[in-house]
DNA sequence: TGTACATCAGTGAACGCGCGTTCACTGATGTAC
DNA sequence: TGTACATCAGTGAACGCGCGTTCACTGATGTAC
């Protein structure tokens, strides 16, 4: 075995997280093999030793920008509240996260993209999308019924993907505007009485 | 004057009409100029004889799709209830706008794409967002104060765009019980004491 | 009423370019002796 | 401990293809006589 059995594994991972941070940035089909070798650091003709297709290499980068994703937003929760849901929102729904999609969440900038894409891709894309409601679902109080967790964790989520998505189509200050409208919405519609 | 001078601004809008609906369906990127100029029954080149690039023409269809979901939402409301915010939510929310993109609001199909182009199509873009908050925003209660409309138009709409989006990324069956889910968020969310 | 003409909407071939993918190869590496 | 070797991660050139854009042209049309 003429190399270290963790040095492939750690070049994919490297060419996974290139090529996470480039899709959300510039979108998936703005966004070659060239160019992604090229940011990790390889040549283009490399990359099939790796990934059979360059479908193969969004599937991986669903799942990688899903947990760099969360790891990003989890650093940006301030102070914690008494609402673990409005906190992540919250930090969705931030100046920060609107500035930096090439680190945030890829549902806000590929999804429809993906939706768009093969089997191989949309099944991934639906993992993340039951995952990040599962787990919205699970911080709610459980003294609401599983239902009533379901539908605010649907409402809370499409809430912070919209707000999110609306914001990118305008510039700054209208942006930070309509941001802070949506954080209010939704901390009146967690607040409300079950 | 050989042509009867409204026959080339109704060619230009068949050429409109039929990238609208093939951008809103496989994207921007997925739909090239010869494929778009077949769909409207002309030939390749003549494109540039009614716009100065692809991104001109990117920027009518923003406008033109617009148009259309509204028309089509404006189809699909059922009896009107007391609340005109609440009917059109349903509307976008509904298993019909779900299964046609292609003839749907663009903001769910196109809004980072068009959010990562040029200036030319970013003006369009946020012309959309800003005419759609407004309309929404003039349906309230006229007893509410411009900010509390301002504010529940913005979440209402980031509902509508996420809850649809996050649909699409989920197969049918899945897909039409969330959007269930954010029908009765934003029924909630609508009904709560100001 | 009929015809010759000028206009210009639309045609179709060509352009350079970047794409995803393939493949013969190179050379850095851990192992066996 | 030192060296020859087999392995295989990565290289770099090439492929066919479809893209957006250009342009010399064709031919259907309304108008002037």
């Amino acid at each position: 075995m003429p190399w270290a059995k963790e040095h492939k594994p750690e070049t994919r991972a490297r060419i996974v997280r290139a090529a996470a941070a480039a899709f959300r940035e510039h979108g998936l089909s703005q966004v070659g093999i060239a160019e992604i070798m090229r940011l990790a650091g390889l040549t283009h003709g490399g990359f099939y030793g790796h990934f059979s297709s360059k479908d193969d290499l969004v599937a991986a980068v669903v799942t990688e920008a899903s947990a760099e994703s969360a790891a990003m937003l989890e650093t940006l929760r301030g102070v914690p509240s008494d609402n673990d849901v409005l906190d992540e929102a919250t930090a969705y729904l931030s100046p920060e996260h609107w500035a930096h999609p090439e680190r945030g969440c890829p549902l806000a900038t590929l999804a429809p993209e993906l939706a768009r894409g093969s089997r191989d891709v949309r099944r991934p894309l639906a993992v993340a999308i039951r995952r990040r409601l599962g787990r919205l679902a699970a911080s709610f109080s459980s003294r609401m019924s599983p239902a009533a967790r379901r539908r605010r964790a649907a409402g809370t989520l499409a809430c912070m993907i919209g707000g999110l998505v609306l914001a990118r189509g305008l510039e700054e200050s209208e942006a930070l505007d309509l941001l802070k409208d949506v954080r209010a919405f939704v901390r009146d519609a967690l607040a409300e009485a079950d």
